[in-house]
DNA sequence: GGTTAGCACTTAGACATGACGAGTGCTAAC
DNA sequence: GTTAGCACTCGTCATGTCTAAGTGCTAACC
């Protein structure tokens, strides 16, 4: 029993298998690759696979499918990322190249991987712990309410509106931002915690408590930035791959509305620094997507944000992972340096 | 054949149909509402309704349920809606209270709806034809680059990078900023493209180019703005009641992420300015939602936004109105008047 | 006239049965 | 290590039967 043909066992099972939806027996699997040798060579490789765990029989005399670990040795070792066809590449580069602003970036990205690879494709928004101050404004809106502005250099605003606890005047609020901004500007949003204390301290006394609140303020929004979120495009795609999950798609669902769940999975995610990583079935740590599978990979400057694709175990993961990488290459050219 | 009891009986299939999820016939219908007459009769006022349309049988021997007509009947003249319990009314002034951000405000919602009535929620943006011009920020990103910061009285804020034409100098831009910050604050979002063209015409002829670029880019916020947009959740809750999607959530699901159609549809419902609409199954414009009805209604200043339910036809539609009714009240009171 | 009881009729759904076919595992031969 | 052959296992499908639910209709009733 050679090991390579094995292995060429699995790939030949898991490509049938994403293909037909159908457990795949050992003679149709000769007749559809030419392997060389018969049917009862392959049955006995095919017990072998399942000794190892890496297929298994949904009833006695059913054909195999892979297991979450057959799927695993597949990603691994076995498959090649399909490249995509000039007309796919094409069709991205247009695509991301009509807009400047960050939020329709991210909003066509998503669609763009929902339809190219016919799953859920989900994007993080940028981590912007290398983001500096770009500028700061306070608006007064009532006699106590300030709407503060922060504006970072990569384009994120962040705004909420604040009680100051004192009554301030148009020329008093002006003062304070002129004091933020210019101790402020260029800092670096994750340095904001230990910069603002000089500010208020350089403040004067009868301003102390607004300035305060502000400080408070700034230092919610600059963490409300590093707070990540998400866009998401493509769920009607699960309801056509509703055959692939047996139980149903409600809690799959769930755990893409639950945008906390999906962004822990993306960040723990993060080991393969180049490259795409695949998450697969039941090493999911949310058990609503035991039997789903996640692709995705990093972006943009040091591939801290995650941009990705989630669908069914059962899924043409090449094919994917390729999607998944391209779309991720454009978008960090795009973003920039 | 009393015309009063046709509708008691068509209430009660409706009840029911919409509890048991199962045909209800006219045995089953004489044990369960002491309607004081037999089931022979039940069965004439049953074959009367089905001759009006209101009723239809899934097949010859089954129980009768409602149609479109007949829950369209229902809604219009028969269901009282129901009052939300004490515990309810808390919760949705608790969760909402907590927050003055729109964006905030606008989560919640949605959130707490489609968990009062198990259903998706929709919120649309509020239109800001009201909203003034509350301050305008450009800020240099390069030296062609202009990052531009429209920020409404309403606390809304949007913004973009444009592309000047000409390159500017910190000084420059602030003149500019100057300028049309003393033009246009306070002007309606709605009146900007008729006042943009004085200010430009009153700046200095050697950045009227840069100035026109920023008007351009203004117009586009502020019909940014006007331009609407929605916030979703529990789409998760479409899995559970997949059973009363008979072809599949998939053009359900469709439909709600192109957000366009659902806006559509949600200002199409304009029509009673007081009180909830509804539209049921077939009624809907789009063909993907010909088994779902959407719950709906105004809120905020001129109820021009919308705030509304989907889900299966098959819904509890007098709690639904009760529930959406509510939370548009307390949405409204909230965004103040 | 509206209401009722009774009965024949229809049908979906549950259940059993059996033939079929796909697929396996094993053994013995190559 | 590979192959052919064969017995065996099950899921699937088609078929048939039975039951419960529910209808429509007719004739009697108030």
């Amino acid at each position: 029993m050679s090991e390579p043909r094995k292995l060429e066992v699995l790939r030949a099972i898991v490509e049938d298998y994403v293909h037909s939806r159908e457990p795949v027996g050992s003679k149709a699997l000769v007749e559809r690759h030419h392997l060389g040798v018969s049917s009862a060579t392959i049955r006995n490789d095919m017990a072998a696979l399942e000794d190892e765990g890496l297929i298994t029989a949904p009833h006695t005399s059913a054909g195999r499918i892979p297991t979450d670990k057959g799927y695993r040795l597949f990603v691994d070792q076995i498959s090649a990322v399909k490249p995509l066809s000039q007309a796919e590449r094409r069709a991205i580069q247009n695509l991301l190249e009509g807009s400047e602003d960050l939020d329709d970036v991210l909003e066509r990205t998503v669609r763009l991987l929902s339809q190219l690879t016919n799953q859920v494709a989900v994007v993080q928004y940028p981590h912007l712990s290398r983001a500096m101050v770009r500028h700061i404004e306070f608006v007064l809106l009532a006699p106590r309410q300030v709407l503060t502005v922060l504006i970072a250099d990569t384009g994120k605003v962040e705004q909420r509106v604040i009680d100051v606890g004192q009554e301030l005047g148009d020329d008093a609020l002006a003062g304070l931002r002129t004091l933020f901004l210019k101790s402020l500007a260029g800092t670096r949003l994750s340095l904001l915690p230990q910069a603002l204390p000089a500010v208020v301290a350089a403040c004067e006394p009868s301003l102390r408590h607004a300035a305060q609140s502000l400080a408070r303020g700034l230092d919610a929004l600059a963490s409300s930035t590093r707070e990540e979120r998400m866009v998401m495009a493509g769920t009607a795609n699960l309801a056509r791959s509703n055959v692939d999950f047996p139980l149903s798609i409600g809690p799959v669902l769930e755990a893409l509305e639950e945008q906390v769940v999906m962004l822990r999975l993306l960040s723990e995610m993060a080991q393969d620094p180049r490259g795409v990583t695949v998450s697969i079935g039941r090493e999911n740590p949310y058990d609503g997507l035991a039997e789903a599978s996640v692709v995705a990979t990093g972006y943009g400057p040091g591939s801290s944000a995650k941009v990705g694709v989630l669908g069914p175990t059962r899924m043409d993961y090449p094919t994917t992972m390729a999607a998944v990488r391209a779309v991720a290459r454009y978008l960090s050219r795009i973003l920039g340096p």
